[in-house]
RNA sequence: GCCCGAGUGGCGGAAUGGCAGACGCGCUCGACUCAAAAUCGAGUGCCCAAAAGGCAUGUGGGUUCGAGUCCCUCCUCGGGCACCA
């Protein structure tokens, strides 16, 4: 399909990107540099993944939103760090080399160039000079330092944990990289089955700021929904840890978030992993125990999990005794079951089981015929008779529950807190959700650790020997043994006779910890970032401005929280929080409205769209489609009409001549000196755009710039000609959105480059001010008329010019007034009844 | 099941509690053209032949002189979490 060209966009798309890179006029000032005492702005997209198939439409958006955002903060007077690289390590690259026996670095250098080459087509203002990949030696060796004060501070540690591995792929999985299924787990990528195997791992303890994640996104301008995500995500309780005495003379600890109803415990579950289950479990109940506990170990966590499955377990033959009964009372001895409905991995794996008042007990204690007793009874009702119809999870007022009887729940949590510390029988606890971060991999595209293994012992690489870098191999494929790819580079791995290098890798989350700080000091060789440009850059709370996608809510965003606050309590970082400012940009969907795929072949290529229609078009459009946080779908017919905008600027500012191809500035634009109309629309539109761009509504502002044309042309056709000041001024509006574009037409408009660092217009409020204002006039709430008085006129005046109107009088005279509003500015409202 | 977010013309969307539908797409008509495309101009929520008028922001209620906007009920869609005691 051949569309005609409607300006010459090619030729100065081209040239205009050719000479921001030679002038780098987009380098940001550092501290001390010419440039660096205006205020700081910095400005950041969440970097991408540079995969085999190039550019989504999806990228641009964030960037081209950033990129406005830095381009009119310039223009503000800010100096702005607005930085560009590549997350380049991981699982994709890796399975791409073994495919194709093309190594993981050399599919590596393809991808980033083919994603340079079209980030750079789409004009952003990156300050290039600061590019870095997260693979470059250089900044593998400062991750490996970071991890080394992490391992310092004792966050990080060697566990033997429960991972998804798969055979197919031969490696360890992350959570995150597992997709449940009808037959069950399978790897997101190749779709192969997984298992769970528990294997020696690097695990980080994120569990030790689980409150400071918590509290401080406080201190943080994100989306709610985004800082809800992560709170559920850390999942902090609030309740109490009791210990039930049993036979053995060992005490079994529960822990609840409802201590208040501990009367009503009328049994006990043990997670079926429980270490206290063999010894407690009674020689005629062994068998049917162990038979329970085996067969759950082989379940998945997701079948274990799927809540349409019905509940079971086993009981032990054991019973404990409830604390808060007096001795001899016969509701203390409650019976010890087993199942798999409590998770051995939350709180102490035990708990207490209160069917009256939990849905889960009240399932349980339904199937198995235990006993339930009510202990808490909704306000105002009254307790029940006998066993109660159905389970009350609520807060109400305690009954049947000795000392805080009639207590509200709030109240009665505290007393028996109160009671259980007293007694030494328990204490108040918190809880998470959050557990520890699974950092090895068994790959060979990322981070070796920087740890070598003596005798058993793991010990730190010196800081000097950094980086260490992944061996090169020929075979990346993991070892049939199941051992990391790395554990094939016997010369590597064997540092001497007693000495081995730790064969595991980080995963790709690992980069883009911190990321955004090597931006701040690229080249640094001494350190990971210089502190005085640290400061400068970071001080007041981190990155000004972060846009990325939501998929990052929890995972990315926390794990970069967490790295963040341990180089801020070891001095190294000035801000508690990396990242001030979130937004989330929404998903582009195909022009059909669903999620774009190669299988439902509605993929748009970014590259195909800049051929057609241009870097200028296909920014604005991106912007024009609607609020930035909201998805919506493509549209090629949508891209056609900004692109007949930009059109229509070029032919409003230029004259150009078909038979030499001269351009000249269009001979409508003069240098007479404007109108009242021509300024009071000037200055309209420099309000509504910068509001606009305040607000990052980028629609609205690029509606307002359009409006500012179809008003022009209007004009235009009366014959008025446009001043070259109010000409200038829109092209300064226009830079931001459609960069290439505004530099052409100001260079043509006889002013010298570059007017990325031309100062933004300011709208004059006495050009705002209209002289006539239309008011409405209403009957009961329906408009009847219309009249235009001075602005400002009080609403006494409004009101009895209203009553003048002869719709009004007429409508009036048959009926009675009830009411008159007046608003000034507004309207009239007249609110009558039938005589 | 629980927690968020959203429902407005044929479509994307716009509206400090004050004229619903800015801007754009699409469509209709006209100008230019041999013709088409491009461009320019006019029109375009629905009902009614038109005017007058009436009806319209997922549903049903409420607050208000006045509700797309605030409050409650329900429905639909999107996202997240999911036996975390």
């Amino acid at each position: 399909m051949e569309t005609r060209r409607a300006y010459p966009f090619p030729e100065i798309e081209a040239r205009w990107q050719r000479h921001w890179l030679e002038n780098k006029t987009f380098r940001a000032a550092d501290p001390g540099e010419s440039g660096s005492e205006r205020p700081k702005f910095y400005v950041l997209d969440m970097f991408p993944y540079p995969s085999g198939a190039g550019l989504h439409v999806g990228h641009p958006e964030g960037y081209t939103a950033t990129d406005i955002v830095a381009r009119y903060k310039r223009m503000r007077g800010f100096n702005v760090l607005h930085p560009m690289g590549w997350d380049a390590f991981g699982l994709p690259t890796e399975r791409y080399a073994i495919q194709t026996g093309i190594h993981p670095r050399e599919a590596t250098r393809r991808n980033i160039e083919t994603f340079r080459r079209q980030i750079r087509a789409l004009g952003f203002s990156y300050d290039w000079d600061r590019e870095f990949s997260t693979t470059d030696p250089d900044y593998v060796r400062w991750t490996q330092w970071i991890f080394l004060q992490l391992y310092r501070q004792g966050l990080a540690y060697v566990a033997d944990a429960p991972v998804w591995f798969c055979p197919a792929l031969g490696t360890g999985l992350a959570n995150e990289e597992v997709i449940n299924t009808p037959d069950g787990p399978r790897s997101e990528r190749g779709d192969h089955p997984v298992e769970r195997r528990t294997l020696r791992q690097w695990m980080l303890r994120i569990t030790a700021y689980a409150d400071r994640l918590l509290r401080d996104l406080e201190l943080v301008d994100w989306p709610e929904n985004i800082k809800e995500m992560q709170r559920n995500w850390i999942g902090r309780s609030e309740g109490a840890e009791v210990d039930f005495r049993t036979a053995l003379g060992d005490a079994v600890t529960v822990f609840t978030t409802r201590p208040d109803t501990l009367f009503g415990a009328t049994y006990m579950v043990l997670a079926p992993e429980h270490p206290l289950v063999p010894a407690l479990t009674t020689p005629d109940q062994r068998g049917a125990v162990e038979a329970y506990v085996a067969a759950a170990a082989r379940k998945t966590d997701i079948e274990r999990t799927d809540l349409a499955r019905e509940k079971t377990g086993v009981f032990t033959g054991a019973h404990a005794i409830n604390p808060v009964f007096s001795d001899g009372d016969p509701r203390a001895r409650i019976p010890i079951w087993v199942a798999d409905y409590v998770l051995a991995t939350y709180g102490t794996g035990a708990i207490m089981a209160v069917p009256a008042h939990d849905e889960r007990d009240w399932e349980f204690a339904e199937k198995f015929g235990l006993e339930i007793v009510e202990v808490v009874v909704a306000p105002g009702a009254s307790p029940s008779p006998g066993r109660p119809a159905q389970c009350f999870p609520g807060e109400g007022i305690a009954a049947h529950s000795g000392p805080i009887t009639g207590l509200p729940t709030a109240e009665a949590k505290e007393r028996i807190c109160d009671w259980l510390e007293q007694r030494g029988a328990g204490r108040r606890r918190v809880n998470y959700k959050l557990r520890d971060w699974l950092f090895s991999r068994q790959l060979y595209w990322g981070e070796p650790f920087p740890i070598l293994w003596r005798g058993g012992e793991h010990v730190p690489v010196g800081e000097s020997e950094l980086p260490i870098l992944p061996p090169d191999l020929d075979d990346f494929k993991p070892t049939p043994d199941g051992r990391p790819p790395l554990a094939r580079a016997t010369d590597w791995v064997q540092v001497d006779p007693r000495t081995t290098r730790e064969t595991n890798v980080m995963p790709n989350w690992a980069g883009s910890c911190w990321y955004y700080l090597r931006y701040i000091d690229p080249k640094n060789e001494r350190a990971f970032v210089d502190p005085a440009k640290e400061r400068y850059w970071m001080g007041d709370g981190g990155v000004d401005l972060y846009v990325g996608g939501a998929e990052h809510a929890v995972l990315h965003l926390l794990y970069a929280r967490f790295w963040h606050k341990v180089l801020f309590d070891i001095g190294l970082v000035s801000s508690p929080e990396p990242f001030r400012r979130l937004i989330n940009q929404g998903i582009i969907l195909g022009e059909d409205g669903q999620k774009m795929s190669k299988s439902r072949g509605n993929v748009i290529n970014p590259d195909v769209v800049v051929d057609e229609f241009g870097a200028d078009s296909f920014r604005l459009y991106e912007m024009f489609m609607g609020p930035l946080e909201q998805s919506k779908p493509w549209s090629t017919q949508g891209i056609k009409g900004v692109h007949a905008f930009l059109a229509r600027v070029w032919r409003l500012f230029v004259r150009e001549d078909d038979e030499t191809g001269r351009r000249e500035p269009s001979p409508s634009i003069t240098d007479a000196g404007p109108c009242d109309d021509d300024l009071r629309l000037l200055h309209r539109t420099i309000r509504k755009v910068t509001d606009d761009l305040d607000g990052m509504r980028f629609n609205t502002a690029i509606s307002a710039l359009m409006v500012w044309v179809n008003e022009t042309m209007k004009a235009g056709a009366g014959g008025r000609p446009i001043p070259r000041a109010v000409a200038l001024d829109f092209v300064r509006l226009l830079a931001p959105f459609a960069p290439h574009l505004a530099e052409e037409l100001w260079a043509l408009l006889g002013q010298s480059p570059s007017i990325a660092l031309q100062p933004w217009p300011a709208a004059e409020e006495k050009y705002l001010k209209e002289e006539n204002v239309e008011i409405v006039v209403q009957i009961n709430g329906k408009v009847r008329d219309r009249l235009s008085v001075p602005a400002g006129t009080p609403p006494e005046e409004i009101d009895a010019a209203a009553r003048a109107l002869p719709k009004i009088s007429a409508a009036l005279e048959g009926s009675r007034l009830i009411k008159a509003v007046a608003v000034p500015g507004r309207l009239v409202n007249f609110v009558i009844a039938p005589k």
